[in-house]
DNA sequence: ACCACTACATAGTAATACGAAGTAGTGGAT
DNA sequence: ATCCACTACTTCGTATTACTATGTAGTGGT
């Protein structure tokens, strides 16, 4: 449908993953469908899975291997402390930005 | 104030520039004082040059060296019919991109 | 003569999303 | 029994982009 969205997913895609941690313990797996379902469609794992590992390697999650009925064994990601202050500050300049942008799209001042 | 938007911007910035430009003839240093302005405080004149050299190399702007009575002469830059289109498809990527991001947010869905 | 401001240019760097490929477990169809 | 689809994770390399740093140069004021 749209073209290339991968630059403005750029700062993105990351602060999407903390929000869809941070309503409950998930895997990179059902991240990624859960990102395919919102609309973002063309989001691939390989690119969830290297926002995991950056975000683990951030210490903003915690992570517990899980069996699984369907598969191999998931691991799961959970948000700290560290993660949640994360998460506050994505939107924060998340509704800086789209608020700027729409200033400049609607002329104001 | 707010911290590091270098990854958000990704994306964003170029599209504003062309916004700026669709607006009417203008310049690099005048494009960046209006980023500045309007709230994108760090924005300095490289990263403008750099999106403007971008945007001539793939044809979507037309220039005209002009003499300035403030100083050096200025390189004016104006949208051209690919440019318009480019900046139409910008403002559609990005009503695509926070629609999704406010679904989000607001767990819709 | 110096400095501030205006104005443009560019080489190198860091960060990020993506492409591509591989590994592995489970269960259903042929 | 074999193959395939789906689930699930990992990693290496690439392209793109904004930023850093630095340099050049014109104008006008003190």
């Amino acid at each position: 449908m749209l073209e290339n969205l991968t630059e403005m997913l750029k700062g993105v895609l990351e602060g999407c993953v903390l929000e869809i941690i941070s309503r409950g313990e998930t895997y990179g797996y059902e991240i990624t469908r859960r990102l395919n379902t919102l609309g973002f469609t063309d989001v691939v794992e390989g690119t969830v899975y290297t926002i995991l590992v950056r975000l683990e390697k951030n210490k903003l999650v915690d992570t517990e291997k899980k069996p699984s009925d369907m598969g191999p064994p998931r691991k799961f990601y959970l948000l700290n402390d560290s993660g949640r202050r994360e998460l506050v500050k994505f939107w924060e300049k998340w509704e800086f930005i789209s608020s700027k942008i729409y200033e400049l799209k609607e002329n104001i001042q």
